[in-house]
DNA sequence: TTAAGTGCAAAATCTTTGCAAATGT
DNA sequence: ACATTTGCAAAGATTTTGCACTTAA
């Protein structure tokens, strides 16, 4: 069963990070990995109300300080929150990044696996990290607005 | 004189908007022209201590509806606001765009003449508009730890 | 003169924090 | 058994809003 296997590796995940294994944690684990868009801090409340708002917020930037997921900000200025891919749980995140933020749904998608072209810099400004940012229709919402032309 | 000029210039943009040329919006227009980087709401504030916080709020809104400057998020989900540059002035904005937010001193500088490279995104992704964000150490702050170093 | 904008104060949000009870190891 | 984590409630911070007074056009 997936969710068991779920279960598991998220445990394995809190464990390496020496954080305890709770159901508030797991479940917030796998909403966020239900999804391949960063969440926001209200999305995650909505769906666990039961689940207090104050330790909704502690849960998170736990996570985002241990790297286990990392937060952008849409275009609200709204933070979302997303898992981050393996290659960047372990202490450094990504050097590149694109978040694609659809301006109908609001979701804030993370591609990953684009290779970045090179960009070159004004002197002075050392980069340490890149990344880049779309706003635009998304794949889900292009395809409503299809349906409701025909 | 430039402040001169510049007031002249800032009468005009206001009223090309239908705004009334007051005493707080013309500061907060010199004050963000006199940056070459975005500035936080609470740096506003505090250069601003005369000027009320609501009015502050409800100026940098009609600013940023009409197009008179921008908003983006700094690494703290901030927002800071720069005046847009005259090819976007009116209505939409620039394209392209990259933001480069030093991690030293927090500030956002706005690179906008600067050409990224094409990108091609998954099938499906219609972009609107790009905007690529780096981190990374801003040529002020660079200079400032080899400086250090000696 | 009058519509728009400001300042002040109150409300609505959003986020953090202290502490006792509950929970995982 | 003990250190962590949770839930609740209170405190802080941030942002919005209503309304009477002021100001630019």
């Amino acid at each position: 069963m997936n969710a068991n296997k779920n279960k598991y590796q998220f445990g394995d995940l809190l464990a390496r990070h020496h954080l305890k294994k709770t159901e508030p944690r797991l479940r917030v684990l796998s909403m966020l990995a239900s999804k391949n868009f960063a969440t926001s801090q209200p999305d995650l409340e909505d769906v666990m109300l039961d689940i207090d708002r104050g330790t909704l917020y502690r849960i998170l930037n736990a996570f985002e300080e241990k790297g286990i997921i990392h937060k952008v900000f849409d275009l609200n200025g709204t933070a979302n929150y997303a898992l981050c891919k393996s290659s960047c749980e372990e202490n450094h995140h990504h050097d590149e990044h694109l978040h694609f933020n659809c301006v109908v749904c609001n979701n804030v998608y993370c591609l990953d696996d684009l290779d970045l072209p090179a960009l070159n810099l004004p002197a002075g400004f050392q980069p340490m990290n890149l990344s880049l940012s779309a706003t635009g229709i998304c794949p889900k919402c292009g395809k409503k607005s299809d349906i409701t032309e025909n």
